[in-house]
Order: C-alpha cells, then sequence, then structure tokens
DNA sequence: TGTACATCAGTGAACGCGCGTTCACTGATGTAC
DNA sequence: TGTACATCAGTGAACGCGCGTTCACTGATGTAC
C-alpha cells in the first residue's frame, strides 16, 4: 500500500507553499532584503505567527526559494541541452529557448538575477553553489561532445561557467527589456553566442604557442 | 577673478558628501531598497529631517551614487583601453587592473553588481544608462584596433557590451570571493576573456556563408 | 468501530521599536544699501 | 566698513504606522488501545 500523507501534513505543505508563492510575488518589485514577514502572511491570509511554522525568517524562506527555482533553472538547461544538431541553427534555439522560460517563469528568473548579488548572504550563497552546479553540468554536456576534444577539464568548466552566466544576464535583460524589447535582446545573444562558440572552435589553435605556468 | 563658493554651499555638499558616503558603506551588507533613511543620517551625525534638504528619498539618493560611481568604473575603463600591446599580456593585465580597482574601491563596485539588477528601478536604469555607455565606449576603441577592420557597428556594440558585462561579473566575483580566493578568479576571468578575444579573431572567418535577415 | 489522550498548524493579543514625514524653529551665512 | 534684512541648512518634537517576535491558546487531526 501506498504511503498517503496526512490531512494535516498536506494542509502544512500547502500554507508552505503558498509562503513561497506570495513571496515570489512580492519580489517583483523589491529585494529579499526589504520583504516583510508581514507582508507575506498578509498576502496568503494567515497570521504573521505562522510564518514561523514553516521558516526561521525572510533569509531561510529566501533560500527555499533558490531550492524551487532549481526546478525553472534546470529545465531550461536541460531543454537546452538536449537539443541536438549542427551550430547555428542549435545556438538560435537556444536563446529562443531561454525566453520562452523567462516568458513562462518570469518570477523565478528574476529572482534568481535580482539576488544572486543581493543583500543576503546565505541567498547569495545558495544561488553560487546551483549556478556552479549547472556549470559543471554544462561542462560535462560540452566534454561529452566531438568538438571539446583536446579540452582540459578546467576550460571545460571555464566554458560551462561562460555558458550559464550568458544565460542568467540574458534572462535578466529579457525582464528588463519587456515584450517590446525582446527581439532586439534575442538579436545580441544570439551574437554574443556565436561569437563564444567561434572562440570555442578554434580555442586549441595557439596552443603550442601560449605558455602560462 | 575665480569664483569662489561660500561656505554655506561648502558645508551643504560636504554634509552631502556625507549622506553618499555613509549609504555606500551601510550598502555592503545590504540592498538599497532596505536602506533607512534615518539610518544614513545616524551614520553621519545629522537629523533625519537634514536629509530633505539634498534628497527627496532613499531612491533618488541611489540614483545620485550612481553617478558618483561614474568616476570609478570610467577611471577603470580608461586604464584597460589606454593599455597597448598585443593581445595575450595586454588580457592578464586588464584583469590585474580591474583587480587592483575592485580592492581599491570595493564599495562603489559592489553597489553596481548589487543594484543593477536591484529592486529599486530608477537605480536599475540609471545604471543600464551607464553601462551601455561604457559599452558603446569600448566598442569605439575597440573599432580603431587594426583588428576590427570590417566590423558592423552592431558587432562593435555587441563586443563591447560582452567585455562591460564581463568586466562587471569579475568585479563581483572578486567581490564575492575575497582576497585568499581572488587568485582563482583571476585565473579564470584571464581565460574567459582569452575564449572572447579568440573568438574576435575569427569572427568574420564565416561571415560569407553564416547568413541572416 | 469507539473512546480518550497527544500533537501541532494556525490564532490573536500584546510588546517595544524604528521608520518616513510634517512642522515651526534657529542661527549662521549671504546680500543690499 | 557697518547695519538691517533675507536666505536656508540643519534642528527637535511630534505623528501615526507597520514591523518582528513572544506567548498562551484552540481545535482539528492523529494515534493508542
Amino acid at each position: 500500500m501506498s504511503h498517503t500523507i496526512g490531512i494535516r501534513q498536506a494542509q502544512k505543505l500547502k500554507t508552505r507553499q503558498g509562503l513561497l508563492d506570495a513571496a515570489l510575488g512580492l519580489l517583483e518589485h523589491q529585494s529579499l532584503s526589504s520583504l516583510g514577514l508581514r507582508e507575506v502572511t498578509r498576502a496568503v491570509g494567515v497570521t504573521p505567527t505562522a510564518f514561523y511554522r514553516h521558516f526561521d525568517g525572510t533569509a531561510a524562506l529566501g533560500v527555499a526559494l533558490v531550492e524551487e527555482t532549481l526546478d525553472s533553472l534546470h529545465g531550461m538547461i536541460g531543454a537546452i541541452l538536449a537539443d541536438t544538431g549542427d551550430s547555428e541553427e542549435r545556438l538560435d534555439r537556444s536563446v529562443e529557448l531561454i525566453a520562452r522560460h523567462v516568458t513562462a517563469q518570469p518570477a523565478h528568473f528574476r529572482f534568481i538575477a535580482r539576488e544572486q548579488h543581493g543583500g543576503v548572504g546565505e541567498v547569495r550563497e545558495a544561488i553560487a553553489a546551483q549556478l556552479r552546479g549547472f556549470a559543471e553540468e554544462v561542462a560535462e554536456a560540452l566534454g561529452a561532445e566531438p568538438e571539446s576534444a583536446g579540452w582540459s577539464r578546467e576550460d571545460l568548466l571555464m566554458l560551462g561557467g561562460l555558458y550559464v552566466d550568458h544565460m542568467v544576464l540574458t534572462t535578466s535583460a529579457l525582464l528588463d527589456a519587456g515584450p517590446e524589447g525582446e527581439r532586439e535582446v534575442v538579436r545580441v545573444a544570439r551574437r554574443r553566442l556565436r561569437l563564444v562558440t567561434v572562440g570555442r572552435a578554434h580555442w586549441l589553435d595557439g596552443e603550442a604557442l601560449g605558455s602560462e605556468s
């Protein structure tokens, strides 16, 4: 027999999710470091005191939000990595995938962009750890491609990080640009991605010459 | 005869500068959207009311801070662009210049990184405008170099923006890493910069083939 | 199945506190004559 | 230079408000028998 969770636990999870959703909404126009606990509970329709049944404070809620956004980001990266084919069209599709995900889940991406360098240390660290993980994931996928023959692990990580950072910058630019500016942002993001890819293709060309300790 | 400013005006400017300096210090551990007006005046040793003689509120102070940080950023970019010589060593020196500026003026760079995507719209827009201006400046300098023969203005702007964004990311990474992590950040930043430069060198290689509307 | 007790998510009152903003003011600085 | 008036940067009291956190509580859900 499957384990059914009790009514009590289900209700608790529902309230917790309500707090996370409400916070994410409120964070569209402010930073986590100015988000009030009472603001959040008011939006959910629950007593301020109830907040403490779920989180120690708004910083802890922020960390939980980072974990939640992992799904959005991971889904986007997975979709991009799963795409196969030759480079030019694939780059274009990657940028389109980013744009589509940002349109579908703007709040998650805004949260990451905003709090990546925000005022709450715990959250900054949680985001940094998450992005580092994604960079490794991308590096591994890149390493499996034939174009990466001869690449060191360190260079693959550098490239993975570059792609991830570029991705985050693009999501943020899309959010700032709004619907009317989207086409322009997409244009520039494509070119940047293409330039990085050109650099990748010729990365090892001068290897025998260039020296470093 | 030169125009001497009065005692009153001099004192006012001094207080204003005190407010800006105090705010910049307080913003090391929080975001602008949670910065309190009273916090700032308390740090300066002045009545809360006096704040209004200088700024409408903390958002206006934030915009003023953006203008002030222009000097730091502009100085850094100028130093990098003024550097001449062949690519490899020049890239290394550029990253070292960034590291040196960040060490000398950490608060300014932290402010820009944090508020670039922060919760205060006016400030975000002021920063975006400033970075756009720098990207244009870099694009112009790049355009004057022989390596840029055949480049469109749009591509130069794309590249300038890429360098500027990379620069901001590096400053932020340096701040997060602290002194002990600086060497590693510098290593990765150099490689990224080199990859972009390799991409630049081969950008026009496939031009005749690649097509876009 | 029925009963008696335990658990615990959410309540509601209360607290002390710092916030942003207003207002009439003071007294040093500036200006006109 | 001296005097009489104007300006205005900073003061200090006061306001109403929402904040985070505490506490004892309630009553539905869960569990043991």
